[in-house]
DNA sequence: GCGTTAGCATTGGCACGACCATTGGCCCGC
DNA sequence: GCGGGCCAATGGTCGTGCCAATGCTAACGC
């Protein structure tokens, strides 16, 4: 009741969300590097002079933050981990799953970033970026022809990613890839549809990529994806997230 | 076809990695929704038949996910969690810090991504929207008065959150707020910078969305931003986030 | 009658100790 | 020299016990 002053917030943090602070600040002050290993379990509740479930806990939390990968064994032990985007992806996914992203938001988002990056992709993409994307529709094509839906999809989601590689920007190809990864599984839960017309859209693409033509190949992108979208839409899509804020 | 049959992974997961999973999943089929009560790890840890510390470590993993909150004390327990964007932006975070990206990427994913948002913005802000922006401004103002540098920054990086709000788009809204949390941390390790620009370059941005010029919003945000990267990119930003403030 | 307080039950936080499965290297025997 | 088996290191799991925080409730005092 009395005016109480601005107590330092004098909360003990938990145990292992210490043990984690510690290791995430080792990591942003560049003393721990991909590829180090940090000590033993048992070592580790040593030197923070906990238990080692304590320890266990918080190599958990960085786990799956994907900083660290576990190896069990002689040798094993836990080592900063390369970069994963499939983190972000997750969370993502997960952040989405509770929150009331319609649909409608993601496709329409996804239309906005899918335009810039045509237009970039289309103005910096090597020749090599470009055989890759040819391979793709290539591939896609193929399966096709095996009546291999499921993998066709796929084929067709990761030509997305491969175009965010071709702007040259490792960040963009990040968030991208999350993207795909939440439309893989829109995709696979709308099940086949009729999308023959995704096949010539994309080597209408591919001309207008090699024309350096950029305004072109954004139409043609948001003429595929328009029409794609209509088509989730106007289906019933399972997903909980049904906003059908169709504007 | 040929000789690689896909034999199942056989993968004998760890305990908590199917714990979680089948949590996961009852969130995913909507059988758990955000505010529930899972019950305690007691409980849990006798319907998995895992010993507590199991449950406990899967329990560490969902709640480092943002899936849930962990709540101690009679009535306590693990609830669903509400959305947490900020779950999106450490990930982010965690994996830029374990990849190559330059803050040359970030400042040119950020222009393009910015470039659209402000573009949609302007068509559909709401007179609500151009109040808070405004209000915003007015604050920034009223901080760089007053000599708060850093509340200003932190105000002038949340004008863009505002900003993607303004677009009805909530999935946009999420992906900005992760690259926002990032920008913080950038904007407050370079330190003070003479950027009085901005708060008139906000001015005249107000002014164009009030005019719904959206042609002439994006051009005055990208002259913004470019003159603000421009003097990142100028001095010598150091790699690693090296703020050690209190936080 | 009503607010206050002391207790109590619930639940997460943490410790200690033990055992198993996997892994990789070392050593022995051929 | 080489192959195979033993062994130590290390993560994975278990079980128990205790502490601290929390919220409910019944007893208490005015």
């Amino acid at each position: 009741m009395a005016g109480e002053p601005v107590f330092q917030p004098a909360r003990p943090r938990r145990a292992f969300d210490e043990i984690v602070a510690q290791i995430r600040d080792l990591l942003r002050r560049g003393e721990l590097k991909p590829g180090d290993r940090l000590p033993s379990e048992q070592s580790l509740a040593a030197q923070f002079a906990v238990s080692r479930n304590t320890v266990r806990e918080a190599l958990r939390m960085l786990e799956i933050s994907g900083l660290i990968t576990l190896r069990k064994g002689a040798g094993g032990g836990a080592f900063i981990a390369r970069s994963d985007p499939a983190v972000v992806s997750r969370s993502l996914s997960d952040t989405l799953q509770l929150t009331d992203v319609s649909l409608a938001d993601i496709t329409e988002a996804r239309l906005w970033i899918e335009s810039v990056v045509v237009r970039v992709a289309c103005e910096r993409m090597t020749d090599d970026h470009l055989a890759a994307l040819a391979a793709n529709v290539k591939e896609a094509a193929e399966l096709t022809g095996a009546g291999d839906w499921e993998r066709k999809a796929l084929a067709h989601v990761e030509f997305h990613n491969l175009l965010a590689d071709a702007t040259g920007n490792a960040l963009m190809s990040i968030m991208m890839r999350s993207l795909m990864d939440m439309m893989r599984d829109i995709v696979l839960s709308v099940g086949p549809t009729r999308t023959d017309f995704m096949l010539n859209s994309r080597r209408r693409l591919l001309a207008r990529f090699r024309a350096r033509d950029a305004d072109g190949a954004v139409a043609e992108m948001e003429r595929c994806l328009r029409r794609l979208h209509k088509l989730w839409l106007s289906g019933a899509y399972p997903g909980s997230r049904t906003g059908a804020r169709a504007d």
